[in-house]
RNA sequence: GGGCCGCUAGCUCAGCUGGUAGAGCACCGGACUUUUAAUCCGGGUGUCGCGGGUUCGAGUCCCGCGCGGCUCACCA
């Protein structure tokens, strides 16, 4: 290791190793040596099993009497003298293992006694169910597969700490079943996601996770720099231009499931790196992607939880299809009384104003009638509704509407009060897309620095032509919390940004 | 960034107005041959987040800092 990579080294909250270790790590390495002296490697190799714990259980008619193998970790031992029971979890679930003297022999018994909580064992033994009715292994053989050093957390109370189970979301995963199963959950809402792509004809593509401009997306970036090239790069905040060059390219219908990078801040609804899948679809528009997402949502809604309905927060949530549409003009105008499409840029401020929002100078009318939604409006939208007709202003990459050039042919799904997704009949006219960056730049020299950069290169590949293509973007992470239940990003993200807990020096 | 709350044993938590730091689980020793939060007997294992200050004396009061949670702000 370098001395570069020395100075980056923390201990990220982990006992410090040259700290004097607790009694409870030393009685355990104290057993490391009893294992070796009984010739015993106590970091194993490879153990066959024949059944998972589950298996077992649900196969006991016919397993019963019969030898079988499982391996996992001790969560439980409670000795009896000369019976001990050991409770060994596997991903499936726990599995009852009951050693006795009698059919061990004093000293394989007294052996297992040495086993401690946390360590991961291989069990080979008989099927049977014990007086009390559970189903267990009457253990022949139990091989020590690897010690554990460490205790567990309370057996009872478990890992409650919300900063160590982040930290140390291997402990969390161990032993609070509650967070396996949300990303047990989430690997299935995302294979899900890959077959309902792959069944519409969508190709699953990788594009470049670092950009030398930042573009897709109204957010700041992560700067970083390769030293090659001795070049600024950003990690990217969007997919959206790389995936409608494919596009362009005649790839037809794409999708990513990619991580993005923003750097702001960090709430229960952000975190600064996190999944999005976008999906483009050419010969289509931003009412295909409607139903796009509308089925996508069920889909995935069913994979986590058999049900369109779900209950969020103690909120019942209805993803059944067709979902409301509204444009955004009636939805604000329903919740303030404010007409804004009416209205003069000037009237927009004098209204916004009333409505208690604080608004720019040079506010046009469109800034206000966003800034009235979101402020107003998106908190309240509990079922799944798409929220249409966005201002071109604040959508540089949508297409304009036909009927009223102030507006785009863009939606956002909005549940839970939260921006689901986000599409649009995606821009393909090249001169239009290069006035809307230069737009976007002029915002960008007023001091907005979340608006887009120029990319030629975009506006030349929109010059080669992209067909009619309706796009659509959706957070993989906050689908996620709704379909899980979740109240914080952070309990679907396996390892959350956090803080070192302790500065090197 | 602001406000509020938290940080005490491996884990979950008590610790009143300042007076030698506690419980349950875990752990250690002993008993116990179908238990399951096993039970029974005995044992407390600690840098009270870190650093200052006040005081005869600080887990407790004051100041600063660190990390975290919630919340507001920010955030397509």
């Amino acid at each position: 290791m370098s001395e570069y990579m020395d100075e980056l080294e923390t201990t990220n909250g982990v006992d410090n190793p040259e700290v004097a270790e607790s009694e409870q790590i030393e009685q355990r390495r104290a057993k490391l040596e009893y294992w070796r002296s009984q010739g015993v490697d106590p970091y194993g190799s490879r153990f066959v099993r024949s059944h998972s714990a589950s298996e077992i259980l649900e196969g006991f008619e016919q397993l019963e009497g019969s030898d079988v193998s499982i391996a996992g970790r001790v969560m439980a031992f409670r000795g009896h003298g000369k019976a001990s029971f050991l409770d060994v979890h596997d991903l499936s679930g726990r599995m009852q293992v009951y050693a006795k003297a009698d059919h061990l022999g004093e000293d394989i018994y007294s052996q297992i006694q040495q086993i401690d909580l946390g360590d991961i064992v291989g069990v080979e033994g008989t099927v049977f169910r014990t007086r009390r009715g559970e189903v267990s292994i009457d253990v022949k053989r139990l091989t020590l597969l690897t010690k554990a050093l460490r205790p567990l957390p309370d057996k009872w109370h478990g890992l409650k700490d919300v900063d160590l189970r982040y930290r140390q979301r291997y402990v969390d995963l161990m032993v609070n079943a509650d967070v396996r199963r949300t990303f047990l959950t989430r690997s299935k809402i995302v294979s899900a996601m890959r077959e309902f792509f792959t069944s519409r004809g969508f190709i699953e593509v990788e594009t470049p996770a670092m950009h030398a401009l930042p573009g897709g997306a109204a957010a700041r970036p992560f700067i970083t720099h390769h030293n090659a090239l001795d070049m600024q790069l950003y990690l990217r905040i969007a997919t959206e231009l790389h995936l409608k060059r494919l596009i362009v390219g005649g790839l037809e219908r794409v999708y990513e499931i990619g991580r993005v990078f923003r750097n702001e801040g960090i709430s229960t609804k952000h975190n600064p790196e996190f999944t999005m899948v976008e999906v483009y679809q050419a010969y289509a528009d931003y009412e295909d992607m409607m139903e796009l997402t509308e089925s996508l949502v069920v889909q995935c809604a069913l994979a986590a939880t058999g049900s369109t309905v779900v209950k969020y927060q103690g909120k019942d949530v209805d993803l059944t299809p067709p979902w409301p549409r509204v444009t955004m003009n009636q939805v604000v105008l329903d919740h303030t009384g404010v007409d804004f499409m009416s209205l003069t840029d000037e009237e927009a401020r004098a209204a916004a104003a009333r409505l208690g929002l604080e608004v720019a100078k040079d506010a046009t009318r469109g800034v206000c009638l966003n800034e009235a939604y979101e402020e107003l409006v998106e908190a309240h939208i509990i079922n799944p509704t798409f929220v249409t007709d966005y201002p071109i202003e604040i959508s540089p990459l949508a297409k304009r509407r036909t009927d009223c050039p102030q507006l785009t042919y863009r939606f956002e799904a909005v549940c839970v009060g939260r921006e689901l997704a986000n599409a649009f009949s995606e821009l393909n006219d090249a001169d239009d897309q290069r006035k809307r960056f230069e737009a976007q730049v002029a915002e960008r020299e007023k001091g907005d620095d979340e608006a887009h950069v120029m990319d030629d290169d975009f506006v030349c590949a929109l010059e080669y032509g992209m067909p009619p293509t309706g796009g659509m973007g959706l957070g993989v992470d906050r689908l996620i919390m709704l379909l899980t239940d979740s109240a914080s990003i952070r309990d679907v993200i396996l390892f959350p940004l956090m803080r070192p807990k302790d500065q090197p020096e």
